[in-house]
DNA sequence: CGTAAGATGAAG
DNA sequence: TTCATCTTACGG
Protein backbone atom coordinates (compact mmCIF):
# COMPACT_ATOMS: atom_id res chain seq x y z
CA UNK A 1 0.00 0.00 0.00
CA UNK A 2 1.11 3.73 -0.50
CA UNK A 3 1.51 5.95 2.35
CA UNK A 4 0.25 8.93 0.23
CA UNK A 5 -3.11 6.83 -0.74
CA UNK A 6 -4.73 6.83 2.78
CA UNK A 7 -6.90 9.49 4.58
CA UNK A 8 -5.23 12.44 6.27
CA UNK A 9 -4.75 11.36 9.77
CA UNK A 10 -3.45 8.06 8.94
CA UNK A 11 -0.93 9.66 6.84
CA UNK A 12 0.11 12.22 9.53
CA UNK A 13 0.07 9.12 12.22
CA UNK A 14 2.29 7.20 9.45
CA UNK A 15 4.61 9.72 8.24
CA UNK A 16 6.52 9.14 11.79
CA UNK A 17 9.78 7.70 11.64
CA UNK A 18 9.79 8.81 8.21
CA UNK A 19 13.12 10.25 7.44
CA UNK A 20 13.10 14.06 6.21
CA UNK A 21 15.61 14.58 3.45
CA UNK A 22 17.00 18.04 1.90
CA UNK A 23 19.64 18.14 -0.93
CA UNK A 24 20.29 21.65 -0.85
CA UNK A 25 23.51 23.04 -2.56
CA UNK A 26 25.34 23.28 0.54
CA UNK A 27 25.38 20.13 1.20
CA UNK A 28 22.33 17.42 2.78
CA UNK A 29 20.62 17.56 5.74
CA UNK A 30 17.93 14.92 7.11
CA UNK A 31 16.10 14.19 10.29
CA UNK A 32 13.50 11.67 11.17
CA UNK A 33 9.43 13.30 11.53
CA UNK A 34 8.88 13.11 15.17
CA UNK A 35 5.67 15.20 15.37
CA UNK A 36 2.96 15.76 12.36
CA UNK A 37 -0.71 17.20 12.39
CA UNK A 38 -3.69 17.36 10.32
CA UNK A 39 -5.81 19.87 8.88
CA UNK A 40 -8.35 18.63 7.01
CA UNK A 41 -12.02 19.41 5.39
CA UNK A 42 -14.45 21.11 8.02
CA UNK A 43 -12.15 21.69 10.52
CA UNK A 44 -12.19 25.62 11.12
CA UNK A 45 -7.91 25.90 11.23
CA UNK A 46 -7.60 24.51 8.18
CA UNK A 47 -6.43 27.18 5.51
CA UNK A 48 -8.07 25.83 3.01
CA UNK A 49 -11.28 26.02 4.96
CA UNK A 50 -13.40 28.57 3.18
CA UNK A 51 -12.23 28.07 -0.15
CA UNK A 52 -8.87 27.80 -2.37
CA UNK A 53 -7.15 30.76 -2.93
CA UNK A 54 -3.34 31.31 -4.48
CA UNK A 55 -2.05 30.92 -1.20
CA UNK A 56 -3.34 27.20 0.06
CA UNK A 57 -3.28 26.36 -3.78
CA UNK A 58 -0.85 23.70 -3.17
CA UNK A 59 -3.00 21.81 -0.73
CA UNK A 60 -5.57 21.21 -3.03
CA UNK A 61 -2.61 19.40 -5.32
CA UNK A 62 -2.35 15.53 -5.45
CA UNK A 63 -1.25 13.69 -2.10
CA UNK A 64 2.57 14.63 -1.64
CA UNK A 65 2.18 18.36 -3.12
CA UNK A 66 4.70 20.71 -0.95
CA UNK A 67 2.78 23.63 0.78
CA UNK A 68 4.91 26.17 2.10
CA UNK A 69 3.39 29.30 4.10
CA UNK A 70 4.66 32.67 6.00
CA UNK A 71 3.10 33.05 9.14
CA UNK A 72 4.07 36.32 11.83
CA UNK A 73 5.45 37.81 8.46
CA UNK A 74 8.83 36.22 9.97
CA UNK A 75 8.54 32.28 10.06
CA UNK A 76 7.68 29.49 7.33
CA UNK A 77 6.23 26.26 8.07
CA UNK A 78 5.97 22.86 5.43
CA UNK A 79 3.02 20.56 5.23
CA UNK A 80 2.72 17.55 2.53
CA UNK A 81 -0.61 17.70 0.78
CA UNK A 82 -3.24 14.56 1.07
CA UNK A 83 -6.01 13.25 -0.06
CA UNK A 84 -6.89 14.01 -4.09
CA UNK A 85 -6.55 16.61 -5.89
CA UNK A 86 -9.22 19.06 -5.54
CA UNK A 87 -9.42 18.49 -1.76
CA UNK A 88 -7.45 20.85 0.36
CA UNK A 89 -5.83 18.26 2.82
CA UNK A 90 -2.71 18.77 4.42
CA UNK A 91 -0.27 17.41 7.24
CA UNK A 92 2.25 19.52 9.11
CA UNK A 93 5.63 18.68 9.92
CA UNK A 94 6.28 19.97 13.33
CA UNK A 95 9.91 18.41 14.46
CA UNK A 96 12.21 16.81 13.34
CA UNK A 97 14.97 14.44 14.80
CA UNK A 98 18.27 15.64 13.27
CA UNK A 99 20.28 13.08 11.82
CA UNK A 100 22.64 13.76 8.84
CA UNK A 101 24.12 17.68 7.98
CA UNK A 102 24.17 18.35 11.77
CA UNK A 103 26.73 21.15 11.71
CA UNK A 104 25.05 22.58 8.59
CA UNK A 105 21.68 22.90 10.64
CA UNK A 106 23.83 24.50 13.49
CA UNK A 107 25.49 27.26 11.22
CA UNK A 108 21.58 27.39 9.56
CA UNK A 109 20.08 27.89 13.03
CA UNK A 110 22.51 29.60 14.70
CA UNK A 111 22.81 27.04 17.82
CA UNK A 112 24.65 24.16 18.64
CA UNK A 113 21.84 22.20 20.58
CA UNK A 114 20.84 19.65 18.57
CA UNK A 115 17.49 19.45 20.86
CA UNK A 116 16.87 23.04 19.65
CA UNK A 117 17.65 22.64 15.81
CA UNK A 118 14.17 21.14 14.56
CA UNK A 119 11.80 20.88 17.77
CA UNK A 120 9.51 23.56 16.02
CA UNK A 121 7.66 23.76 12.42
CA UNK A 122 9.42 27.41 11.89
CA UNK A 123 12.38 25.53 13.60
CA UNK A 124 12.84 22.82 10.95
CA UNK A 125 12.46 25.21 7.97
CA UNK A 126 14.84 27.13 8.60
CA UNK A 127 17.76 24.43 9.59
CA UNK A 128 16.63 22.46 6.82
CA UNK A 129 16.62 25.60 4.46
CA UNK A 130 13.25 25.13 2.92
CA UNK A 131 11.27 27.54 1.00
CA UNK A 132 8.46 28.91 -0.97
CA UNK A 133 10.47 27.51 -4.07
CA UNK A 134 9.38 24.37 -2.83
CA UNK A 135 5.68 25.09 -3.10
CA UNK A 136 4.16 22.40 -5.72
CA UNK A 137 7.20 19.94 -5.44
CA UNK A 138 6.67 16.85 -4.81
CA UNK A 139 7.46 14.54 -1.72
CA UNK A 140 8.57 11.77 -3.58
CA UNK A 141 9.91 13.35 -6.75
CA UNK A 142 12.55 16.40 -6.24
CA UNK A 143 15.37 17.48 -3.64
CA UNK A 144 13.29 17.73 -0.71
CA UNK A 145 11.34 14.00 -0.32
CA UNK A 146 10.96 11.63 2.76
CA UNK A 147 12.37 8.23 2.44
CA UNK A 148 10.55 5.25 4.85
CA UNK A 149 11.72 4.07 8.23
CA UNK A 150 13.81 1.10 8.89
CA UNK A 151 11.66 -0.01 11.61
CA UNK A 152 7.73 1.27 11.50
CA UNK A 153 6.84 3.13 14.87
CA UNK A 154 4.52 0.73 16.86
CA UNK A 155 1.09 2.87 17.38
CA UNK A 156 1.42 2.32 20.99
CA UNK A 157 4.37 4.76 20.39
CA UNK A 158 2.11 7.21 18.89
CA UNK A 159 0.82 9.58 20.83
CA UNK A 160 -2.53 12.01 19.70
CA UNK A 161 -2.94 15.20 20.84
CA UNK A 162 -4.99 18.61 20.18
CA UNK A 163 -2.70 20.99 18.17
CA UNK A 164 -0.19 23.64 18.90
CA UNK A 165 -0.94 27.17 18.47
CA UNK A 166 -4.91 27.55 16.85
CA UNK A 167 -7.51 28.90 18.37
CA UNK A 168 -10.24 27.43 16.23
CA UNK A 169 -10.71 24.05 16.22
CA UNK A 170 -8.63 23.88 19.57
CA UNK A 171 -10.41 20.45 20.82
CA UNK A 172 -9.47 18.45 17.94
CA UNK A 173 -6.92 15.52 18.32
CA UNK A 174 -5.27 16.38 15.38
CA UNK A 175 -1.45 16.20 16.77
CA UNK A 176 0.40 13.26 16.42
CA UNK A 177 3.98 12.29 17.94
CA UNK A 178 6.04 9.53 18.72
CA UNK A 179 6.17 8.76 22.51
CA UNK A 180 9.64 9.79 24.65
CA UNK A 181 10.67 11.77 21.73
CA UNK A 182 13.12 14.60 23.00
CA UNK A 183 13.06 16.44 19.72
CA UNK A 184 9.36 16.94 19.75
CA UNK A 185 8.12 21.09 20.25
CA UNK A 186 7.20 20.72 23.89
CA UNK A 187 8.84 20.22 27.18
C1' DC B 1 -9.39 49.83 0.54
C1' DG B 2 -8.17 49.30 5.74
C1' DT B 3 -6.82 46.24 9.08
C1' DA B 4 -6.96 42.32 12.44
C1' DA B 5 -5.21 37.94 13.18
C1' DG B 6 -2.20 34.30 12.37
C1' DA B 7 -0.57 26.17 12.05
C1' DT B 8 5.97 30.81 15.70
C1' DG B 9 10.20 31.71 18.12
C1' DA B 10 13.36 34.19 21.02
C1' DA B 11 14.22 37.08 24.60
C1' DG B 12 13.10 39.37 29.07
C1' DT C 1 4.79 37.52 28.91
C1' DT C 2 6.02 40.35 25.13
C1' DC C 3 7.26 41.52 20.70
C1' DA C 4 9.13 41.16 16.09
C1' DT C 5 6.98 41.54 11.35
C1' DC C 6 3.95 41.21 7.09
C1' DT C 7 0.82 38.67 4.11
C1' DT C 8 -3.65 37.12 3.63
C1' DA C 9 -8.30 37.45 3.86
C1' DC C 10 -12.37 39.41 5.46
C1' DG C 11 -15.35 43.42 6.08
C1' DG C 12 -16.85 48.06 4.67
Amino acid sequence: MNLLDLDTLSVAKQLLGYTLVHESDEGITAGIIVETEGYLQGDPACHAYRRKTERNAPMFGEAGNIYVYQIYGMHFCVNISTNQKDVGEAVLIRALQPTIGIDLMQKRRGTTSIKNLCSGPAKLVQAMQIHKGMNDWHILKDDLKITPPSVIIPESDIITTTRIGITQGADLPYRFYIKNNPFISKK
